[in-house]
DNA sequence: AACTATTTATAAGA
DNA sequence: TTCTTATAAATAGTT
């Protein structure tokens, strides 16, 4: 359709080829646009130049994700697999791992002991002891830190208490100086030197903690894999 | 391009519509593959039909997938975005929860306990005196158990070894009976007549076993995440 | 599915 | 690129 036939082969001139290429392209489109209005089909239609221009016809009211998803039930060829496999592969890594954790630490809780010989509870006992010395290691001396810490602490206020006691004594003309602005600071400072050791009873949340508690120890979620 | 000219809009006959689908199908599909040819181009063509049927082009030397590779560079449109997020999703969430069990073990085990205070070391304490004390409880079921089993043999042993002596006294006058078919038997016999608790001389493994053994206790793979 | 009058697409030229 | 136009190609309606 033109002043002459021409025959269908690569057009090697590249103008000619260029314009062939762009009055082709629309008159295609065109076509395209007309038959999703006359027989109201889907059509994804993707063309790529030799110069590696894109242009892309897709019919209204429907997406190129949705035509592929559907080419891909029809064709049986999952064109993502393999951008799936490394990460289905990972996450098969995690759920394992994960599994094994979990039963480790299953048995450090004292849970599914069922499967170990008396040699492995053995070693799972002295691994247990061990681990439980540490961490009463650490305990005491965190306990003693804070001790020194309050110790401390006691001392400073006991020089304040024994400094304001004897501004006190020495302007009992004026009853009321030092104690507005000293107030809160003399409370705080009459009640420390009372003894250290009473500090910790309110530091230390007497009795067990509340394991199942929202931020107390050993609270995950351990609900997925 | 007919008898008459007709309007785009939606053909209602439904038998016209297919004749008229059918048609123009043909004639695209021509008309991208002439494309093709006369400026090497690449085209990638799905329709689906009102009744959906689908139909393919591909232009020659080149794969679908690759159109639509070269489409989502083009676009910056990730087609399967979608299909990743639940696994990134997933993954992610793995991830964390390997994490916390990581440091669940971590602290069992007497490591990473920095950021503890005192009352979580002491509530952490607790807990694994707990469990050490279930573990405890545990073995010594394990090792009683084990205890009465050999008890058992061992009497079973001795009410062997106690016949084939009888036996054995009976018949010396044959030397040889007895001692040929139930040789093996008769050891064994022996050895657990000496009694039981020598037994667990080879069942118990002495020593702590080696924890970062092949098949020991603790030995999982902990790299990933 | 084939025919064909007619419309539409487009090759070549401007 | 776009317009023009002669001509090839596509196809609507018919058989």
């Amino acid at each position: 359709m033109g002043r002459g036939k021409i025959e269908i082969k690569r057009i090697e001139n590249s103008t000619n080829k260029q314009v062939t290429y762009s009055k082709r392209r629309k008159g295609i489109f065109k076509k395209a646009s007309e038959l999703t209005v006359l027989c109201d089909a889907k059509v994804s239609l993707i063309m790529i130049s030799n110069t590696g221009k894109m242009h892309e016809f897709i019919s209204p009211s429907t997406t190129t994700k949705q035509i592929y998803d559907q080419y891909q039930l029809t064709t049986g060829i999952n064109l993502w697999s393999s951008h799936y496999e490394k990460m289905q592969d990972n996450l098969k890594k995690l759920k394992e791992i994960n599994h094994n954790l979990r039963r480790e630490i299953g048995r450090r809780t004292g849970g599914d002991l069922n499967g170990l010989s008396f040699a492995e509870l053995r070693g799972l006992e002295q691994n247990m002891e061990e681990s439980l010395n540490i961490v009463r290691e650490r305990k005491y001396r965190v306990i003693s830190t804070q001790t020194e810490t309050y110790r401390k602490k006691k001392r400073n206020m006991e020089e304040i208490n024994r400094n304001l006691l004897n501004e006190f004594e020495a302007r009992d003309d004026d009853p009321h100086y030092g104690l507005v602005d000293n107030g809160g600071d003399y409370e705080s400072a009459v009640r420390l030197a009372n003894g250290g050791s009473q500090i910790f009873a309110f530091r230390m949340q007497p009795g067990r903690p509340n394991l199942h508690d929202g931020g107390g120890y050993g609270s995950y979620d351990l609900r997925l894999a």
